[in-house]
DNA sequence: GCTTTTCCAGACGAATTTGGTCTGGTTCGC
DNA sequence: GCGAACCAGACCAAATTCGTCTGGAAAAGC
């Protein structure tokens, strides 16, 4: 019942590169400095990204990664499904292979719901939302060691949650 | 991304009980055959249950399983939570070590509202609006075995959803 | 056209989790 | 005391997760 490692990475990546002008080509190396990612691990995410759209690569020396869409327009529900494959709480949601229970099976109607439910809310939330409030933490890291003691906060930042959308 | 076999395997287990008068005491065994499930499996899953206050097992001949409050009184939150620990999308969601990245971050925040999404479905439904539709699997192979030919359906049953509870 | 730089694709593998089984108790009714 | 049932935990196989690594392939610059 969690999110994988890969599926956060993603979007943090993403994260990083919605902070940058639309189309700027930044290189994966750069990415993980800034998040603290596994290098060669972003690199497998982002392939996925790439194949459904949602960045862009280009090879070669000045190559690397870029948004394919504006910030707005990607929504954490494809984030996370193109890296994940599609949200199913139980194998009888994914593919259409029928339930394994017999009859209008209660469980499987609770367990669509409750899919439903993380679905509307990550399909509801853009890369833009996540982008506004979050401090990579490679930065933070970087920060603090240039300035080696005096640990004081990069940022006063108010923990505010990601508001709801007003009701469609 | 999905509930594991065995919260699938307790709930299942839990409407074959809730489908008996209240109180009455009933076999590990006799639950298995009902509901196809393994039989020393579900024999750990209910111990679970039966340490959280959901289920009671009395030992020895005549003993088994019963519930310990009625139907009604039991919600899908409870069983699984009591399977499979806290809903928790993620890590720093769970016990309260803190986000591993810096900030108010903004990934979190979008995880924590989803997963108390999912919480409040599985909340507000009880195990007596599970028991209600829920044909059990062992009971229609039994019944298949019987009657060998002329596989007819076993009872006619539209398959309605759970139906969503009024806008509190 | 050669070299360098970057991504690409997939094989590989360690660690963890899941899905169970098994064994040796312990408790209860008779 | 004996058999029927649960109890507690060790144990194990398979699947999944979380990566790494290697050998390309494409693009840019010379």
């Amino acid at each position: 019942m969690q999110i994988t490692r890969a599926a956060e990475y993603g979007v943090l990546g993403l994260t990083a590169l919605a902070r940058r002008p639309l189309g700027e080509v930044v290189m994966i190396e750069t990415l993980c400095a800034e998040e603290d990612i596994p290098n060669s691990f972003l690199g497998k995410i982002l392939q996925s990204l790439a194949k459904a759209g949602i960045v862009k690569s280009a090879r070669g020396s000045g190559g690397g990664f870029s948004l394919a869409r504006t910030p707005t327009e990607v929504t954490a529900l494809e984030i996370i499904e193109a890296i994940e494959g599609p949200i199913a709480f139980q194998r009888c949601l994914d593919e259409d292979l029928g339930c394994e229970h017999s009859g209008g099976c209660a469980l499987c109607a609770l367990l669509s719901e409750a899919q439903e439910q993380v679905r509307e809310v990550f399909g509801r939330t853009t890369l833009s939302d996540l982008t506004g409030r979050h401090i990579p933490n490679g930065l933070v890291r970087q920060a603090r060691n240039r300035s080696s003691e005096t640990a004081a906060p990069v940022m006063p930042l108010d923990p505010v949650p990601v508001q709801p959308a007003p009701a469609s």
